[in-house]
DNA sequence: TCATTTAGGAAATGTTCATTTTCTAAATAA
DNA sequence: TTATTTAGAAAATGAACATTTCCTAAATGA
Protein backbone atom coordinates (compact mmCIF):
# COMPACT_ATOMS: atom_id res chain seq x y z
CA UNK A 1 0.00 0.00 0.00
CA UNK A 2 1.12 3.46 -0.13
CA UNK A 3 3.10 5.21 -3.18
CA UNK A 4 7.24 4.11 -2.92
CA UNK A 5 8.68 7.45 -1.91
CA UNK A 6 11.62 6.06 -3.71
CA UNK A 7 13.54 8.51 -6.17
CA UNK A 8 13.50 7.06 -9.60
CA UNK A 9 16.66 7.44 -11.92
CA UNK A 10 15.94 9.62 -15.01
CA UNK A 11 13.31 12.18 -15.99
CA UNK A 12 10.38 12.11 -13.97
CA UNK A 13 7.00 11.94 -15.32
CA UNK A 14 4.91 15.38 -16.59
CA UNK A 15 1.37 13.28 -16.13
CA UNK A 16 -0.23 11.17 -14.15
CA UNK A 17 -0.77 7.84 -15.86
CA UNK A 18 -3.95 7.26 -13.56
CA UNK A 19 -5.60 10.16 -15.06
CA UNK A 20 -4.61 9.88 -18.92
CA UNK A 21 -5.77 6.16 -18.59
CA UNK A 22 -9.01 7.64 -17.37
CA UNK A 23 -8.98 10.19 -20.04
CA UNK A 24 -8.47 7.52 -22.21
CA UNK A 25 -11.12 5.10 -21.14
CA UNK A 26 -13.59 7.88 -21.89
CA UNK A 27 -12.50 7.58 -25.49
CA UNK A 28 -12.33 3.42 -25.38
CA UNK A 29 -15.80 3.65 -23.88
CA UNK A 30 -17.78 6.44 -26.51
CA UNK A 31 -15.95 5.24 -29.38
CA UNK A 32 -14.98 1.13 -28.91
CA UNK A 33 -11.33 -0.04 -29.30
CA UNK A 34 -11.03 0.20 -33.47
CA UNK A 35 -12.60 3.61 -33.58
CA UNK A 36 -10.31 5.04 -30.86
CA UNK A 37 -8.11 6.61 -33.27
CA UNK A 38 -3.96 7.52 -31.14
CA UNK A 39 -4.53 11.38 -32.34
CA UNK A 40 -8.23 10.97 -30.90
CA UNK A 41 -6.78 9.36 -27.48
CA UNK A 42 -3.84 11.91 -27.78
CA UNK A 43 -5.92 14.57 -27.14
CA UNK A 44 -7.97 13.64 -25.06
CA UNK A 45 -4.93 12.77 -22.57
CA UNK A 46 -3.38 15.49 -23.25
CA UNK A 47 -0.29 13.69 -24.79
CA UNK A 48 1.68 13.56 -28.21
CA UNK A 49 1.59 10.07 -29.74
CA UNK A 50 5.22 9.43 -28.85
CA UNK A 51 4.41 10.21 -25.79
CA UNK A 52 1.56 7.62 -25.42
CA UNK A 53 3.91 5.02 -27.07
CA UNK A 54 6.80 5.65 -24.19
CA UNK A 55 4.41 5.41 -21.79
CA UNK A 56 1.85 2.68 -22.55
CA UNK A 57 3.83 1.13 -25.47
CA UNK A 58 1.17 0.52 -27.82
CA UNK A 59 -2.58 0.90 -28.02
CA UNK A 60 -3.02 -2.74 -27.37
CA UNK A 61 -1.67 -2.36 -24.64
CA UNK A 62 -2.63 0.94 -23.66
CA UNK A 63 -6.30 -0.94 -23.70
CA UNK A 64 -5.59 -3.89 -21.16
CA UNK A 65 -4.11 -0.87 -19.14
CA UNK A 66 -7.89 0.91 -19.56
CA UNK A 67 -9.52 -2.56 -19.74
CA UNK A 68 -8.06 -3.53 -16.40
CA UNK A 69 -8.69 -0.44 -14.40
CA UNK A 70 -12.32 -0.30 -15.75
CA UNK A 71 -13.36 -3.64 -14.00
CA UNK A 72 -11.25 -1.91 -11.07
CA UNK A 73 -13.38 0.98 -10.31
CA UNK A 74 -16.22 -0.43 -11.55
CA UNK A 75 -15.69 -3.66 -9.25
CA UNK A 76 -14.77 -1.07 -5.89
CA UNK A 77 -17.60 1.32 -6.57
CA UNK A 78 -20.07 -1.73 -6.54
CA UNK A 79 -18.75 -3.10 -3.64
CA UNK A 80 -19.40 0.23 -1.78
CA UNK A 81 -22.56 0.06 -2.70
CA UNK A 82 -22.95 -3.18 -1.59
CA UNK A 83 -21.10 -3.24 1.70
CA UNK A 84 -24.15 -2.02 3.80
CA UNK A 85 -26.43 -4.59 3.06
CA UNK A 86 -26.80 -7.49 4.15
CA UNK A 87 -29.56 -9.73 2.62
CA UNK A 88 -29.27 -11.21 -0.90
CA UNK A 89 -32.34 -9.92 -1.87
CA UNK A 90 -31.15 -6.30 -0.71
CA UNK A 91 -27.96 -6.54 -2.23
CA UNK A 92 -29.47 -7.69 -5.77
CA UNK A 93 -31.80 -4.78 -5.79
CA UNK A 94 -28.86 -2.33 -5.28
CA UNK A 95 -27.01 -4.03 -7.97
CA UNK A 96 -29.56 -3.48 -10.34
CA UNK A 97 -29.74 0.28 -9.03
CA UNK A 98 -26.02 0.62 -9.62
CA UNK A 99 -26.56 -0.46 -13.49
CA UNK A 100 -29.36 1.31 -14.02
CA UNK A 101 -27.73 4.69 -12.83
CA UNK A 102 -24.74 3.57 -15.01
CA UNK A 103 -27.08 3.14 -18.19
CA UNK A 104 -28.27 6.96 -17.39
CA UNK A 105 -27.70 10.06 -18.73
CA UNK A 106 -24.22 11.10 -19.73
CA UNK A 107 -22.70 8.10 -17.90
CA UNK A 108 -25.31 6.03 -20.07
CA UNK A 109 -24.37 7.76 -23.22
CA UNK A 110 -20.92 6.94 -22.69
CA UNK A 111 -21.41 3.17 -22.32
CA UNK A 112 -19.98 0.18 -20.87
CA UNK A 113 -16.10 -1.01 -22.06
CA UNK A 114 -17.19 -4.67 -21.41
CA UNK A 115 -20.72 -4.46 -23.74
CA UNK A 116 -18.59 -2.37 -26.13
CA UNK A 117 -15.28 -5.02 -25.97
CA UNK A 118 -17.67 -8.13 -25.64
CA UNK A 119 -19.81 -6.57 -29.24
CA UNK A 120 -16.82 -5.92 -31.18
CA UNK A 121 -14.97 -8.92 -30.05
CA UNK A 122 -14.92 -10.50 -33.32
CA UNK A 123 -12.56 -7.46 -34.36
CA UNK A 124 -10.21 -7.85 -31.66
CA UNK A 125 -7.73 -10.50 -31.13
CA UNK A 126 -7.92 -13.35 -29.21
CA UNK A 127 -6.12 -12.25 -25.81
CA UNK A 128 -8.51 -8.83 -26.17
CA UNK A 129 -11.81 -10.83 -26.79
CA UNK A 130 -10.65 -13.10 -23.39
CA UNK A 131 -10.63 -9.98 -21.34
CA UNK A 132 -14.71 -8.67 -22.65
CA UNK A 133 -15.62 -12.45 -22.27
CA UNK A 134 -14.01 -13.33 -18.79
CA UNK A 135 -15.66 -10.15 -17.58
CA UNK A 136 -19.00 -11.14 -19.04
CA UNK A 137 -18.87 -14.40 -17.47
CA UNK A 138 -17.31 -13.14 -13.50
CA UNK A 139 -20.69 -10.98 -13.38
CA UNK A 140 -22.92 -14.11 -14.14
CA UNK A 141 -20.73 -15.72 -11.52
CA UNK A 142 -21.06 -12.90 -9.27
CA UNK A 143 -24.90 -12.33 -9.60
CA UNK A 144 -25.56 -16.36 -9.25
CA UNK A 145 -23.47 -15.94 -5.89
CA UNK A 146 -26.03 -13.54 -4.71
CA UNK A 147 -28.97 -15.41 -5.75
CA UNK A 148 -27.50 -18.17 -3.39
CA UNK A 149 -26.57 -16.26 -1.09
CA UNK A 150 -30.44 -14.78 -1.01
CA UNK A 151 -31.67 -18.35 -0.88
CA UNK A 152 -29.80 -19.11 2.01
CA UNK A 153 -31.04 -16.10 3.96
CA UNK A 154 -34.11 -17.19 3.02
CA UNK A 155 -34.90 -13.40 1.09
CA UNK A 156 -35.38 -14.89 -2.18
CA UNK A 157 -37.59 -17.79 -3.03
CA UNK A 158 -35.20 -21.11 -2.89
CA UNK A 159 -37.06 -22.96 -5.91
CA UNK A 160 -35.80 -20.56 -8.62
CA UNK A 161 -32.96 -21.80 -10.87
CA UNK A 162 -29.75 -19.47 -9.99
CA UNK A 163 -28.32 -20.39 -12.84
CA UNK A 164 -31.27 -19.13 -14.85
CA UNK A 165 -32.03 -16.21 -13.21
CA UNK A 166 -28.26 -15.00 -13.33
CA UNK A 167 -28.69 -15.91 -17.44
CA UNK A 168 -32.05 -13.07 -17.15
CA UNK A 169 -30.24 -10.19 -14.85
CA UNK A 170 -26.98 -10.50 -16.65
CA UNK A 171 -28.70 -9.85 -19.81
CA UNK A 172 -31.23 -7.22 -18.40
CA UNK A 173 -28.09 -5.67 -17.33
CA UNK A 174 -25.80 -5.46 -20.68
CA UNK A 175 -29.30 -4.40 -22.68
CA UNK A 176 -29.35 -1.65 -19.95
CA UNK A 177 -25.64 0.06 -21.16
CA UNK A 178 -26.78 -0.71 -24.93
CA UNK A 179 -30.39 0.88 -24.24
CA UNK A 180 -28.37 3.82 -22.01
CA UNK A 181 -26.42 4.70 -25.58
CA UNK A 182 -29.08 5.99 -27.20
CA UNK A 183 -32.24 6.57 -24.52
CA UNK A 184 -33.20 7.31 -21.12
CA UNK A 185 -34.78 3.95 -19.21
CA UNK A 186 -37.58 4.82 -17.00
CA UNK A 187 -38.01 5.40 -13.24
CA UNK A 188 -35.64 3.12 -11.56
CA UNK A 189 -37.78 2.47 -8.60
CA UNK A 190 -40.46 1.20 -10.62
CA UNK A 191 -38.15 -1.14 -12.61
CA UNK A 192 -36.61 -2.48 -9.86
CA UNK A 193 -39.89 -3.19 -8.37
CA UNK A 194 -40.99 -4.82 -11.09
CA UNK A 195 -37.79 -6.83 -11.77
CA UNK A 196 -37.56 -8.48 -8.54
CA UNK A 197 -40.55 -10.17 -9.73
CA UNK A 198 -38.13 -12.74 -11.98
CA UNK A 199 -37.00 -14.09 -7.82
CA UNK A 200 -40.95 -14.83 -7.09
CA UNK B 1 -44.68 -6.48 -56.92
CA UNK B 2 -42.35 -8.63 -59.34
CA UNK B 3 -38.98 -7.88 -60.93
CA UNK B 4 -39.51 -5.89 -63.93
CA UNK B 5 -38.43 -8.09 -67.03
CA UNK B 6 -37.60 -4.78 -69.19
CA UNK B 7 -34.12 -5.48 -70.52
CA UNK B 8 -31.27 -2.41 -69.17
CA UNK B 9 -29.24 -0.96 -71.15
CA UNK B 10 -25.40 -1.95 -70.87
CA UNK B 11 -24.08 -4.99 -69.76
CA UNK B 12 -25.87 -6.40 -67.10
CA UNK B 13 -24.64 -7.59 -63.47
CA UNK B 14 -22.99 -10.84 -63.22
CA UNK B 15 -23.80 -10.81 -59.54
CA UNK B 16 -26.87 -11.30 -57.49
CA UNK B 17 -27.04 -7.61 -55.49
CA UNK B 18 -29.41 -9.12 -52.29
CA UNK B 19 -26.55 -12.47 -52.12
CA UNK B 20 -23.98 -10.11 -52.17
CA UNK B 21 -25.50 -7.66 -49.05
CA UNK B 22 -26.59 -10.87 -47.61
CA UNK B 23 -22.75 -11.89 -47.80
CA UNK B 24 -21.56 -8.06 -46.87
CA UNK B 25 -24.42 -8.37 -43.50
CA UNK B 26 -22.48 -11.31 -41.94
CA UNK B 27 -18.93 -9.31 -42.28
CA UNK B 28 -20.72 -6.08 -41.03
CA UNK B 29 -22.50 -7.80 -37.65
CA UNK B 30 -19.46 -10.23 -36.86
CA UNK B 31 -16.78 -6.86 -37.05
CA UNK B 32 -19.31 -4.14 -36.96
CA UNK B 33 -18.88 -1.19 -39.09
CA UNK B 34 -15.57 0.21 -38.62
CA UNK B 35 -13.69 -2.75 -38.58
CA UNK B 36 -15.30 -4.57 -41.36
CA UNK B 37 -12.71 -3.55 -44.01
CA UNK B 38 -13.54 -3.19 -47.99
CA UNK B 39 -10.74 -5.78 -48.54
CA UNK B 40 -12.82 -8.02 -46.06
CA UNK B 41 -16.46 -7.09 -47.91
CA UNK B 42 -14.26 -8.03 -51.21
CA UNK B 43 -13.81 -11.35 -50.29
CA UNK B 44 -17.07 -12.03 -48.39
CA UNK B 45 -18.93 -10.57 -51.53
CA UNK B 46 -16.90 -12.40 -53.81
CA UNK B 47 -16.71 -8.82 -55.90
CA UNK B 48 -13.41 -6.42 -56.18
CA UNK B 49 -13.27 -3.08 -54.35
CA UNK B 50 -14.03 -1.38 -57.55
CA UNK B 51 -16.95 -3.04 -58.10
CA UNK B 52 -18.43 -2.39 -54.71
CA UNK B 53 -17.85 1.12 -55.51
CA UNK B 54 -19.52 0.79 -58.70
CA UNK B 55 -22.66 -1.14 -57.50
CA UNK B 56 -22.53 0.01 -53.66
CA UNK B 57 -21.25 4.04 -54.05
CA UNK B 58 -19.14 3.57 -50.84
CA UNK B 59 -18.60 1.63 -47.81
CA UNK B 60 -21.29 4.26 -46.00
CA UNK B 61 -23.75 3.72 -48.66
CA UNK B 62 -23.48 0.10 -48.92
CA UNK B 63 -23.88 -0.32 -44.64
CA UNK B 64 -27.63 1.72 -44.98
CA UNK B 65 -28.62 -0.91 -47.78
CA UNK B 66 -27.24 -3.80 -45.53
CA UNK B 67 -28.64 -2.03 -42.36
CA UNK B 68 -32.20 -1.53 -43.96
CA UNK B 69 -31.89 -5.02 -45.73
CA UNK B 70 -31.18 -6.79 -42.15
CA UNK B 71 -34.32 -4.77 -40.17
CA UNK B 72 -36.59 -5.94 -43.81
CA UNK B 73 -35.46 -9.64 -43.14
CA UNK B 74 -35.51 -9.49 -39.41
CA UNK B 75 -39.16 -8.35 -39.31
CA UNK B 76 -40.69 -10.38 -42.08
CA UNK B 77 -39.03 -13.38 -39.79
CA UNK B 78 -40.76 -11.96 -36.82
CA UNK B 79 -44.20 -11.54 -38.30
CA UNK B 80 -44.09 -14.88 -39.66
CA UNK B 81 -43.47 -15.80 -36.17
CA UNK B 82 -45.91 -13.76 -34.99
CA UNK B 83 -48.90 -14.80 -37.20
CA UNK B 84 -50.71 -17.47 -36.18
CA UNK B 85 -51.06 -16.47 -32.69
CA UNK B 86 -53.34 -14.28 -31.46
CA UNK B 87 -53.09 -13.63 -27.45
CA UNK B 88 -51.11 -10.83 -26.41
CA UNK B 89 -49.49 -13.01 -24.31
CA UNK B 90 -48.75 -15.61 -26.61
CA UNK B 91 -47.09 -13.27 -29.19
CA UNK B 92 -45.03 -11.75 -26.42
CA UNK B 93 -43.33 -15.69 -25.61
CA UNK B 94 -43.30 -16.15 -29.66
CA UNK B 95 -41.26 -13.11 -29.72
CA UNK B 96 -38.58 -13.65 -26.84
CA UNK B 97 -38.51 -16.85 -28.42
CA UNK B 98 -37.61 -15.52 -31.97
CA UNK B 99 -34.77 -13.33 -29.60
CA UNK B 100 -33.42 -16.30 -27.48
CA UNK B 101 -32.77 -18.10 -30.78
CA UNK B 102 -31.27 -15.28 -32.87
CA UNK B 103 -28.95 -15.13 -29.38
CA UNK B 104 -28.01 -18.39 -29.66
CA UNK B 105 -24.93 -21.02 -30.96
CA UNK B 106 -23.77 -19.28 -34.58
CA UNK B 107 -26.13 -16.86 -35.40
CA UNK B 108 -26.12 -15.68 -31.91
CA UNK B 109 -21.99 -15.03 -32.44
CA UNK B 110 -22.52 -13.28 -35.52
CA UNK B 111 -24.55 -10.40 -33.29
CA UNK B 112 -26.83 -8.22 -34.36
CA UNK B 113 -26.78 -4.98 -36.65
CA UNK B 114 -28.78 -2.93 -34.56
CA UNK B 115 -27.08 -3.85 -31.09
CA UNK B 116 -23.54 -3.34 -32.97
CA UNK B 117 -24.44 -0.20 -34.76
CA UNK B 118 -26.08 1.05 -31.09
CA UNK B 119 -22.84 0.43 -29.24
CA UNK B 120 -20.46 1.94 -31.78
CA UNK B 121 -23.11 4.90 -33.02
CA UNK B 122 -20.60 7.51 -31.19
CA UNK B 123 -18.12 6.60 -33.72
CA UNK B 124 -20.58 7.23 -36.84
CA UNK B 125 -22.25 10.14 -38.34
CA UNK B 126 -25.34 11.37 -37.36
CA UNK B 127 -27.56 9.98 -40.26
CA UNK B 128 -26.19 6.25 -39.84
CA UNK B 129 -26.40 6.60 -35.58
CA UNK B 130 -30.03 7.77 -36.47
CA UNK B 131 -30.62 4.64 -37.99
CA UNK B 132 -29.86 2.36 -35.06
CA UNK B 133 -31.43 4.48 -32.37
CA UNK B 134 -34.54 4.51 -34.08
CA UNK B 135 -34.45 0.96 -34.96
CA UNK B 136 -34.13 0.58 -31.26
CA UNK B 137 -36.92 2.84 -30.22
CA UNK B 138 -39.44 1.16 -32.94
CA UNK B 139 -38.64 -1.73 -31.44
CA UNK B 140 -39.70 -0.48 -28.02
CA UNK B 141 -42.84 0.84 -29.63
CA UNK B 142 -43.36 -2.40 -30.79
CA UNK B 143 -42.68 -4.50 -27.54
CA UNK B 144 -45.15 -1.72 -26.13
CA UNK B 145 -48.15 -2.35 -28.43
CA UNK B 146 -47.86 -5.96 -27.91
CA UNK B 147 -48.37 -5.67 -24.22
CA UNK B 148 -51.24 -3.59 -24.55
CA UNK B 149 -53.05 -5.46 -26.81
CA UNK B 150 -52.60 -8.41 -24.37
CA UNK B 151 -54.10 -6.27 -21.97
CA UNK B 152 -57.31 -5.52 -24.04
CA UNK B 153 -57.44 -9.32 -24.49
CA UNK B 154 -57.33 -10.15 -21.30
CA UNK B 155 -54.40 -12.05 -21.53
CA UNK B 156 -51.57 -9.76 -19.49
CA UNK B 157 -52.40 -8.36 -16.45
CA UNK B 158 -54.01 -4.69 -16.89
CA UNK B 159 -52.26 -3.16 -13.59
CA UNK B 160 -48.75 -3.28 -15.42
CA UNK B 161 -47.16 -0.43 -16.53
CA UNK B 162 -46.70 -1.25 -20.69
CA UNK B 163 -44.13 1.43 -21.09
CA UNK B 164 -41.94 0.32 -18.09
CA UNK B 165 -42.38 -3.20 -19.08
CA UNK B 166 -41.49 -3.03 -22.68
CA UNK B 167 -38.38 -0.93 -21.40
CA UNK B 168 -37.26 -3.98 -19.27
CA UNK B 169 -38.28 -6.49 -22.30
CA UNK B 170 -36.20 -4.48 -24.81
CA UNK B 171 -32.93 -4.73 -22.29
CA UNK B 172 -33.39 -8.10 -22.17
CA UNK B 173 -33.45 -8.83 -25.50
CA UNK B 174 -31.10 -6.40 -26.30
CA UNK B 175 -28.11 -7.88 -23.88
CA UNK B 176 -29.23 -11.41 -25.34
CA UNK B 177 -27.87 -10.35 -28.47
CA UNK B 178 -24.98 -9.05 -26.51
CA UNK B 179 -24.55 -12.26 -24.42
CA UNK B 180 -25.06 -14.35 -27.57
CA UNK B 181 -21.60 -12.71 -28.87
CA UNK B 182 -19.52 -14.70 -25.83
CA UNK B 183 -21.81 -17.57 -24.49
CA UNK B 184 -25.02 -19.49 -24.51
CA UNK B 185 -28.42 -18.78 -22.54
CA UNK B 186 -29.85 -21.43 -20.68
CA UNK B 187 -32.89 -23.45 -21.81
CA UNK B 188 -34.62 -21.15 -23.89
CA UNK B 189 -38.43 -22.50 -22.23
CA UNK B 190 -37.63 -22.45 -18.73
CA UNK B 191 -36.15 -18.95 -19.39
CA UNK B 192 -39.50 -17.63 -20.97
CA UNK B 193 -41.51 -19.04 -18.47
CA UNK B 194 -39.58 -17.38 -15.96
CA UNK B 195 -39.50 -13.57 -17.84
CA UNK B 196 -43.11 -13.93 -18.45
CA UNK B 197 -43.08 -13.36 -14.59
CA UNK B 198 -42.55 -9.73 -15.40
CA UNK B 199 -46.08 -9.64 -16.61
CA UNK B 200 -47.91 -10.35 -13.33
C1' DT C 1 -22.36 -2.75 -88.00
C1' DC C 2 -21.27 0.65 -84.56
C1' DA C 3 -22.31 4.04 -81.05
C1' DT C 4 -23.74 3.94 -76.38
C1' DT C 5 -24.19 2.26 -71.91
C1' DT C 6 -23.09 -0.27 -67.95
C1' DA C 7 -20.17 -3.96 -65.46
C1' DG C 8 -15.82 -5.83 -63.81
C1' DG C 9 -11.45 -5.46 -62.18
C1' DA C 10 -6.31 -4.33 -61.92
C1' DA C 11 -3.73 -0.83 -60.60
C1' DA C 12 -3.07 3.79 -58.90
C1' DT C 13 -4.08 7.39 -55.42
C1' DG C 14 -4.35 9.87 -51.40
C1' DT C 15 -5.53 9.72 -46.67
C1' DT C 16 -5.43 8.07 -42.10
C1' DC C 17 -3.59 5.10 -39.04
C1' DA C 18 -0.27 2.95 -35.70
C1' DT C 19 4.32 3.02 -34.79
C1' DT C 20 9.36 4.40 -34.79
C1' DT C 21 13.14 7.50 -35.00
C1' DT C 22 15.64 11.22 -33.45
C1' DC C 23 16.71 14.79 -30.73
C1' DT C 24 16.34 17.55 -26.56
C1' DA C 25 15.11 18.03 -21.53
C1' DA C 26 15.40 16.82 -16.81
C1' DA C 27 16.28 13.93 -13.37
C1' DT C 28 19.76 10.66 -10.48
C1' DA C 29 24.30 8.36 -9.44
C1' DA C 30 29.06 8.54 -9.11
C1' DT D 1 30.96 17.86 -12.97
C1' DT D 2 29.72 14.18 -15.92
C1' DA D 3 27.84 9.77 -17.24
C1' DT D 4 23.53 7.54 -17.24
C1' DT D 5 18.78 7.09 -17.40
C1' DT D 6 14.25 8.21 -18.50
C1' DA D 7 10.63 11.64 -20.39
C1' DG D 8 8.65 14.42 -24.02
C1' DA D 9 7.66 15.59 -28.51
C1' DA D 10 8.34 16.77 -33.58
C1' DA D 11 9.02 14.57 -37.53
C1' DA D 12 9.58 10.48 -40.29
C1' DT D 13 7.94 5.87 -41.65
C1' DG D 14 5.41 2.21 -43.37
C1' DA D 15 1.15 -0.24 -43.46
C1' DA D 16 -3.74 -0.39 -44.11
C1' DC D 17 -7.50 1.85 -45.56
C1' DA D 18 -11.22 3.92 -48.55
C1' DT D 19 -11.70 5.53 -52.90
C1' DT D 20 -10.69 6.61 -57.92
C1' DT D 21 -8.86 5.89 -62.48
C1' DC D 22 -8.42 3.49 -66.50
C1' DC D 23 -9.03 -0.04 -69.43
C1' DT D 24 -11.56 -4.06 -71.15
C1' DA D 25 -15.96 -6.80 -71.52
C1' DA D 26 -20.66 -7.40 -72.63
C1' DA D 27 -24.96 -5.97 -73.23
C1' DT D 28 -28.66 -2.77 -75.96
C1' DG D 29 -30.36 0.55 -79.47
C1' DA D 30 -30.10 2.62 -83.86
Amino acid sequence: MGRSPVKERGRPREFDTDRALDQAMLVFRTRGYHAASISELSTAMGLTSGSIYKAFRDKRNLFIQVFTRYLSQRGTALRNRLAPLTSGRERLAEWLRFYLESATALEGRRGCLVVGSTVESRALDEELAGLARQAVLRNRTFIDEMIRKGQRDGSIDARIDPGLTADLLLCLTLGMRVMGKVTEISDADAAIAQIMKLLD
